[in-house]
DNA sequence: GGAGAATACCTCGGGTTCGATGTATGTAGG
DNA sequence: CCTACATACATCGAACCCGAGGTATTCTCC
């Protein structure tokens, strides 16, 4: 996760160390602070993957900074780790978000309708978080109140991204745009389901 | 966060590691999973610790089963742990859950409410996924539908927990509990807002 | 009676992450 | 001039986590 952000942000811009912590801290840091100590080795590793490349340059500010460069094969690793992500950036909500900062990355609507796909996918699939044998309890059947906040609150999350996700794969496909509910049933239907 | 659930599961009833896994994977299984060869290992610390206890018994359906109780300072330990927990167990949706759904295990509504007030106070403080400079940018000004879903997501579930978090706060303190709504006020609906 | 699944536990190795700490340089305020 | 802070990078050890693999028992179905 942290490895495609730092990914994601520099396939915008080279930048250095300091700049790119500051950047993943706005992006999540207020949910999952990024440590100095996993930074900086992340970016070793990267680099010694030969995704990027680093030029020393005399500080403008202070020290002399290490201003980092995506590679050719870092962007197409970007591009690899977008289309085709682990399951756990799909389920994993802070991971998830990460993808989705950067899908906008993918050059292919439909490569990137197709990452939307498999979120729905996840989001349908009845789950809950409390069950009683194998059936799935509803917030109104649970006594505990705090219990009753989990369900509630990942409810109306669902809902929103239900939402959200819908009507950007429809726009992302069919090109349908606003304005224009001709297609009715199943919709999400046929098309690439991949 | 693992251990949290582990404790939180024993304070009811003693388990084998087994079942408990069945459980853990039930409550944040869907969104992360718990390897086995992550549960045993947490269980080891916990029992070096002190925090647990085991009991061979022989398995009633296959292999022999330890079942695994929680020690008077594994009790303690997990009062403390929800009474006073760290910061990213507040600010980390995942780990939040978590609490949440042991929140029950500490006997003081005060103490409850005290613990919702914490989370409350990071929802409120204003924050942004994404900033040009300093200042915020609000879904609309985003060009990018990927990044707009981000927040729309995100306010979608701040906006529901907020709502859920002041009425719970609300009747943990006030005690109005239910079936008197004689309290007028931010009403926020009488317990189960849903 | 043999295959396959479910129950039940465990280890190993590699990798990741975190908190603490260290080292410099430049800028702002008193 | 001194302190404090921001810039900028880095290392260390401890803890933690995960995938892959291993062991053994019982139950079900064919």
């Amino acid at each position: 996760m942290l490895e495609l952000a730092i990914l994601g942000f520099l396939y915008d811009a080279p930048l250095h160390g300091y700049e790119l912590r500051k950047r993943i801290t706005a992006l999540t840091g207020h949910v999952k602070p990024v440590a100095e100590s996993t930074l900086y080795p992340a970016i070793k590793r990267l680099e010694k993957a030969g995704l990027l490349a680093r030029a020393t340059q005399p500080g403008s500010v202070a020290a002399p900074r290490h201003v980092l460069t995506l590679t050719e094969e870092g962007g197409s690793e970007l591009r690899r780790r977008l289309a085709d992500p682990v399951q756990r950036d799909i389920t994993d909500e802070n991971r998830w978000f990460t993808v989705l900062a950067f899908l906008r990355h993918l050059a292919d609507p439909a490569a990137q309708a197709a990452v939307l796909r498999r979120r729905l996918a996840f989001l349908e699939e009845p789950a809950s978080f409390f069950y009683e044998g194998d059936r799935p309890l509803r917030a109104e059947e649970l006594h505990d109140p705090f219990r009753q906040g989990i369900l509630t609150i990942a409810r109306a999350t669902s809902r929103a991204e239900l939402t959200w996700l819908r009507s950007t794969i429809d726009s992302l496909e069919g090109n349908v745009r606003d304005a224009s509910p001709d297609r009715p049933s199943s919709a999400a239907g046929p098309s690439t389901l991949r």
